[in-house]
DNA sequence: CAGTGGTCTAGACCACTCG
DNA sequence: GAGTGGTCTAGACCACTGT
């Protein structure tokens, strides 16, 4: 870079926009100029000013809405918090100032779109200590927010287990699924919540109407009996631009310190049997 | 969608291709075919197959190695655990299960890049109730693991709170931050993390050496003191190709039992003076 | 130096929406 | 019907890497 050698036309261009997007000269909704215009104006071709509104597109600060053009991203995120299903509220004073405003907004309950009996993924059958010829039972929904797709949830249990209750029916359960388990012996205490970030596939861009430049996070959520076993696997994507995800973590009680200033301490290489690998 | 209208060309060609992927036909580190002996094939032009082959590279599939060709992504993730810094241990037998196995590949120290006094922007004053005068002190670092560069580090702390000790110099804190803290009477017990799914700035993509078609988790963690001052924010930016956020909970002690089957409860519109808005 | 992908031009036609 | 973006063609030249 700047040895002499200049960025690419449409770099060059893009660089242009997206400066004027993050400071605010374009704000988010507005329009941007027309490919045409933008050609002109640069002295290029339309298809090189299409590759650098493309390069915008792609990082997600740029929707076509066609054909009346391109528009800023408007992104407006709510706040998405797995420990709510334990502790409806916060447990700390601080976590009350990320909640503060317009927490009821545009509720609406989440939608039952069926239950299946089926052979669960790999992932999911190594999460529930199920071999491959077990099936599980997996209540999919998707949330919708003022009528828009907000994300989906599917949620599997060993067949076994839930057998006969109402989880296996696709009605909403009023008491949740959580008593249900507890009624049925296998009260969920513990749980682990592992979230992974990626591009979408074809079928959850679908699903969630996303547009392009709009990661997805995967939230996966394994739920533990007081014995250790896992009874249930929720399975959450969420878009990224609808999205913040949220916890809240208290010290320890102490015994021996050990510190070290860095979250997340050393990495561990992802290569045990629970872990997914290759291509995505 | 099949109602008599084709796909276009491109998509047709990247379907093709995307199957062949995500069926193991094509393995991880495979090349793809050229961009002529596609066009070939489908007898399209070149920049037809090369629009096709753009769609999997935004979709994180394929990376292109230039001038050799494109290949199917390698994707290998470390775990990531923000609650390592209490608990260097997981708690329960469950947690050790997903990290069984290789914990200790190609560790290497974080670098410390420096640490500089600023005024924080927004984002990083609100949570730590600092006014738009007050300064703070930055410890910039990025997490390097086999020579790659593997996430970003940046944390901020009240400049009144840390003057003078070891916080202010560029230098490993053999003891950890967190211990320094606590020798200066703000010892952290608290703290809240909050996520964030985009694609990266420009910035981070030279940082971190990102390629076309990964998204970013930004970590944001805050920490506070036993009577809830905030002392110190830390934003992580993890590629995700390289992480997988994990987090390990218990149900709280019973006090009244509400429950849901839904983690993630009711979404919460993010519009408080914490929040980040309008674009990314 | 052969072969790859990266950039760019100069056209063309289409589908859709808005006035 | 005008104007927008979406798709596609048929070329061209360049930069880089491996042999």
């Amino acid at each position: 870079m700047a040895r002499g050698a200049t960025a690419p036309l449409y770099q060059q261009i893009a660089d242009e926009l997206r400066t004027q997007i993050t400071s605010r000269a374009l704000r988010a909704g507005a329009q941007l100029p027309t490919e045409l215009a933008l050609a002109d104006k640069h002295g290029v071709t339309r298809a090189t000013a299409r590759q650098a509104i493309g390069v915008l597109i792609n990082e997600g600060l740029v929707v076509s809405s066609r054909p009346r053009g391109h528009f800023v991203r408007q992104v407006d995120r709510m706040i998405y918090r797995p420990q709510s299903e334990w502790r409806p509220q916060p447990a700390s004073p601080e976590m009350d100032r990320f909640m503060e405003e317009q927490t009821s907004l545009g509720r609406e309950p989440s939608q039952v779109i069926g239950v299946e009996l089926v052979t669960p993924p790999d992932e999911v059958a190594r999460r529930l200590d199920l071999d491959s010829d077990q099936t599980a039972v997996v209540r999919r929904r998707v949330r919708f927010i003022d009528g828009m797709p907000f994300n989906t949830n599917d949620s599997y249990y060993p067949m076994t287990l839930v057998e006969g209750s109402p989880i296996m029916y696709p009605a909403d359960i009023p008491q949740g699924a959580n008593q249900v388990l507890t009624e049925l012996g296998a009260e969920q205490v513990r749980a682990i919540d592992e979230i992974e970030v990626r591009m979408p596939t074809p079928d959850e861009v679908h699903r969630l109407d996303l547009s392009a430049g709009v990661p997805v996070a995967v939230h996966r959520l394994t739920g533990y009996t007081h014995d250790g076993r896992p009874v249930r696997c929720t399975i959450n994507v969420l878009p990224g631009d609808r999205h913040v995800i949220l916890f809240e973590r208290a010290k320890p009680a102490p015994e021996h310190e050990t510190d070290s200033t860095t979250p997340g301490g050393e990495p561990h290489r992802v290569d045990g049997s629970l872990a997914d690998r290759g291509t995505q």
